[in-house]
DNA sequence: ATGGTCGGCAACCGA
């Protein structure tokens, strides 16, 4: 061991990919450990049910441990580790839906666990009123709740990854003037995140490598005809870390490539390498 | 200004 390394401590790298289903994207999952090589891997929208979870093509890839909290056809959430993961039981369930949006561990790393949360945040609908749409309000009420409980409990040793469906900064969007209308961009959604993140003490551990004034997306939408050439991307997908691992933060990779995978994701997978 | 494309799952809903 390095002289320069105390005992116990080590390196963990944490992924999050909103993978818009799993069962449709297992083949890609193998190109994302050639380049990430993560030892766990939060996934998003798995879209399936826990009785049909790909464990043994997800085992075959190095991830001995595996939670899924998956339903019929929407959401769904997935943590894939190389490390041994303890479900934790005393986390809520969100706007009292049990819609499988958010499933929290204990990671068992070295230097000692660290909490990991992962998290698919409603996306919130078109119309971004809550009168006129539910599915905006829904959104709101859901950060509003998470806000309220990691106002209880400030993080600590812990580590909150997922696609939150909210782009915050300007050079969060290809456009802030054009998408200050539009829901992830807009205001109420922007201020709510916020409001989420200083509640925890949370850091941004994206924005701790890539200066706020650079652009920096993790989706591009389906429908355009050329995402690369237009790049109209919005960066939705987040990875926050509390203050005590913010130092020990040393690497980030954003895989824009995997945008041009065969039959893609919308978003890409995000990876951030710290000391524990 | 509008519509553009995906995935699940079998007609549209959600993104």
């Amino acid at each position: 061991m390095p002289a320069n390394v105390a005992a116990g401590s080590g390196t963990l790298r944490i992924a999050t990919w909103n993978i818009n289903s799993v069962r449709l994207r297992l083949p890609l999952l193998s190109d994302l450990v050639m380049q990430l090589d993560p030892d766990v891997l939060c996934l998003q929208e798995t879209k399936c049910p826990d009785e049909h979870f790909p464990h043994e093509g997800v085992a075959a890839l190095g991830f001995t441990h595996r939670l899924a909290r998956g339903m019929k056809g929407y959401n769904g959430v997935a943590i894939l580790s190389k490390r041994p993961i303890l479900l934790r039981t005393e986390d809520p369930d969100w706007c009292l839906k049990g819609d499988c949006r958010h499933l929290g561990v204990a990671v068992d790393a070295p230097g000692g666990p660290i909490e990991l949360h992962n998290f698919y945040i409603p996306a919130g609908g078109d119309i971004p009123d809550r009168e006129k749409n539910p599915k905006f309000g829904h959104k709101l009420d859901f950060v509003a709740e998470a806000t309220a409980w990691s106002a209880a409990r400030p993080a600590k040793r812990s580590i909150m990854v997922g696609d939150l469906n909210i782009a915050p900064l300007e050079h969060d969007v290809w456009s802030h003037r054009q998408l200050l209308d539009v829901v992830s961009h807009t205001p109420i959604e922007v201020d709510a995140l916020n409001g989420w993140q200083k509640a925890g003490g949370w850091h941004d551990a994206l924005r701790h490598f890539v200066p706020a004034d650079q652009k920096l997306y993790t989706w591009w939408s389906y429908r355009a005809a050329d995402w690369r050439a237009s790049d109209r991307g919005r960066r939705l997908d987040h990875v926050w870390v509390s203050p005590d691992l913010a130092g020990g933060l040393a690497r980030h990779v954003v895989l824009k490539d995997a945008r041009g995978w065969v039959k893609a994701s919308d978003h890409v997978p995000v990876m951030v390498e710290l000391a524990t």
